[in-house]
DNA sequence: GCCAACGTTGGC
DNA sequence: GCCAACGTTGGC
């Protein structure tokens, strides 16, 4: 079993969009990052845990907890010239970029905002709290997870 | 809106 | 294979 963080921006797809769509579940497409995608593709596994994280929003922090619900497979809005995550360089036949399914597990009551994640000593591991760390996605400890998780009163 | 940090591209 | 130029991310 394996803990992540995975961002994106509530603007454009939030928890709450996450929680209301069909069975909770959505393909996590549009990672055209080569690190996040050997996550993605190579690591993740069906049950593990994954925080929500919103970025790019104000406060940026993290909104709750998902489930991976079908381990990798071909990221098909690569093949889209009408998606904005178009890629020329994808095929049929050399797909290039993975998606997983995720589902809704659980909003937190209170809303852990960046700011609080930088003041507990014990998460200052957290990759998402790296400086200059641009990745979508990112391992998250057993430590950080149950850490983040008394935070939030989830625990 | 700024800009630091980082990833990708492509000429050489 | 190097690296300058460019694009993107995301906190501030």
């Amino acid at each position: 079993m394996n803990y992540w963080l995975m961002k994106s921006e509530p603007e454009v797809f939030g928890i709450d969009d996450l929680k209301a769509r069909p069975n909770k579940t959505e393909p996590w497409d549009g990672v055209r990052n080569y690190q996040a995608r050997n996550m993605m593709r190579d690591d993740m596994k069906k049950g593990d845990l994954v925080f929500f994280y919103h970025s790019n929003c104000k406060p940026p922090g993290i909104a709750g907890t998902m489930t991976v619900v079908q381990e990798s497979y071909p990221d098909h809005t690569a093949l889209d010239p009408d998606c904005k995550y178009y890629d020329p360089k994808a095929s049929e036949e050399n797909p290039r970029w993975f998606m997983v399914d995720i589902k809704f597990k659980k909003k937190f009551k209170q809303f852990i905002s960046l700011d609080e994640l930088k003041q507990i000593p014990a998460l200052n591991t957290m990759k998402i709290l790296q400086k200059g760390n641009r990745l979508s996605i990112t391992p998250v400890t057993k430590k950080e997870w149950d850490t983040v998780l008394k935070l939030a009163g989830e625990s």
